[in-house]
DNA sequence: CATGAATGAGAATTCATTCAT
DNA sequence: TATGAATGAATTCTCATTCAT
């Protein structure tokens, strides 16, 4: 099912791999990123040093969880793009992130770090497309610029981090009040939004230092 | 060596909790939670031992910082009450909590956490008339409830968790413009609110474990 | 008995980290560095959690039981320049030197490194007004260095590394071999001496990583 | 895929024997026995599996690739008997196990260990001869033993492990000052040289465990 | 036979909490 | 009562060795 860039994994390997990273996702979706790499090892069913020989680093293996969220998004943010109604694919766009931020909570706190990355810069360019389409259509107000799209995105992660285990929906609503701020509102803001620098600066060191 | 009488010990005690509180509270705006009950007893000027002979546990020390933020945005809410126009007052509010909650990035994850207390109490009855008075006004859509602004607060976390230390104003503009969602929008909102049921079990169940 | 520094630690630590100096020290002895901080706090009769307070590295920890055996040179050296003959200080300096790496075998591997140490540097002063004193008396030949002695040093450790568990006076008559040279040869030697730049050098960078 | 006959399979295998072998002493040499087997394997150019194949433990592939420096030094010694001149045979000899000491200065810390061994045993012969032949010329004094050559080569050791990456000579003016002792001393030496049954223990057990 | 994947004991280090002084 | 010393479980990561492919 998947490969695993160019030298390829023995297929006993590659289950592994994926079995740890399905024990990462769903460990780190129940416990965050503080759980022990033993205890993934356990859950994956592999020892530790099985975990260690694919991922290098703690870091590594979180990182490599966090990737498939955003090549998930990526995914979205194509589809969204193919879209015939430019707000409508817009509109989609936001809520499948959310979900997906929804699905994979417990990577959140990782997930816009690391700016450099292609797969997250494939993601601003769609999005940005996206953006400049709907209000090309008049249905998205003209000040709103990609960095309050991004900001948007961290706010569901607040939302979703209070409310993921009790109210699955909360951000939904949530999201509902954005759009239609962002489709309807026509007094000017009063503050400026992120400039792109500060959007990049924010991805590349936002969050607090995440692993012990 | 010098005997003092229980009046003031209870004085010096007292000053002690202060200090630890004072230095537990820039501690964790700086740092975050995970930053060592030395460290804090060291910024403090007291050992250690003085730290859990106030606080039991460290849990118990973030709670008490935590307390005090709350205290000020129970404050922020009944100073917001006193307001003239109501919508004013409510949207003062919203930017006092929202400030708050910026200056004292590092409680965030704890901040909504603890439903039993007394001031989450306040705040949330003093939110409901303040939110109640805007409606009546009609400035505020009538289908907004307190739940939502809960979810408010919630949402400029994660606006803050990221861009705090990159763009301090990032939160300000996101708040304008879930300010003008409530204000303005005219379209049914799609999905329903949090319940006020779950949103206390968000209060009391939501947040990772948040000490190792 | 012994003082640590500016500020005082109380009796009983003080005690505990004399026990874990002598633990160490003969758990190098015994096993080389390659021992577990866990073993020399067992054999110490405390936790790993008190040797890392008092040492927060395992690298101090070698520092200061290295440190130990170079204050016992210094003094050596010191007694030595005391001496009314220098050509019998300069050898009783010599074979003291060699009985304490004998005595402190566990830790030859890193008696000379770091050369930026103050105690270093006092031996090699001290060191070198020996060899002078006894060169002005005609009974050491003049084509010798101070960095020969420090070669001499660092010949004997190899010698003992070999020898020490088997046959403890072998060193000695190796000394006395290279002594005999030292006193009485005329031909002049073929190689140069180390030149003072690559002996500190070699004190700085000499030694393969000693600590995994 | 292909099959061999079992003549070509062997020449396959020696092949791949000397692979490792010589990069292990590569490695070794670089890195000290520290370095792990699969750094090893790679050099080589096969997998960790094939170098257990050839050598089941780390142990004995130390043992192989001092053993190959062994026979160095055994053809050197029969190299020097051959020599017409006993003393310049005796003095080639030294230089020139300093010289694959220091070009092995990796294996240094088990060169002399194994006392069983069959090259150790013809080494030690035929410096016995060697040493007898250049005390009969007169131009070695009468009270130096083989035991006493064994112990220069360990000493050299301590000089070469502190100097070979930093002053790469160091060692030849100190087995100048050795020779010189060696050839002019006529005071008597004050301590006695080890006797044979020490130099054998020592061989067999000298030197630190050498793999964790 | 060769390969390299898997294993797991062990090593250094941290930190909340307890307790002797 | 204040202090900071002691504790030890837990965490990340390494590496010699074994074994399925």
């Amino acid at each position: 099912m998947t490969s695993y860039g160019s030298r390829a994994l023995r297929r006993d390997a590659a289950e592994n791999r994926d079995k740890i990273l399905e024990a990462a996702r769903a460990s780190f979706d129940e416990e965050g990123f503080e759980i022990g790499i033993e205890a993934i090892a356990q859950r994956a069913g592999v020892g530790v040093g099985t975990v260690y020989r694919r991922f290098p680093t703690k870091e590594l293996l979180i990182a490599a969880v966090v990737d498939e969220v955003l090549a998930a998004i990526r995914d979205a943010a194509l589809a969204a793009s193919g879209h015939e109604s430019a707000t409508e694919g817009l509109t989609e766009y936001l809520f499948t992130v959310g979900r997906l931020q929804f699905e994979h909570a417990g990577c959140l706190p990782r997930l816009w770090n690391g700016a450099d990355d292609a797969v997250r810069r494939e993601i601003e360019a769609i999005s940005r497309q996206l953006l400049a389409k709907a209000q090309a259509t008049g249905s998205v107000r003209g000040d709103v610029v990609y960095e309050d799209i991004a900001t948007i995105f961290w706010s569901l992660q607040g939302v979703i981090e209070r409310t993921a285990t009790v109210a699955p929906d909360a951000w939904k609503r949530h999201l509902d009040i954005l759009i239609q701020a962002l489709t309807q509102g026509d007094i000017p803001l009063a503050h400026a939004p992120l400039t792109p620098q500060q959007a990049e600066r924010v991805k590349r060191e936002s969050g607090r230092g995440v692993i012990s």
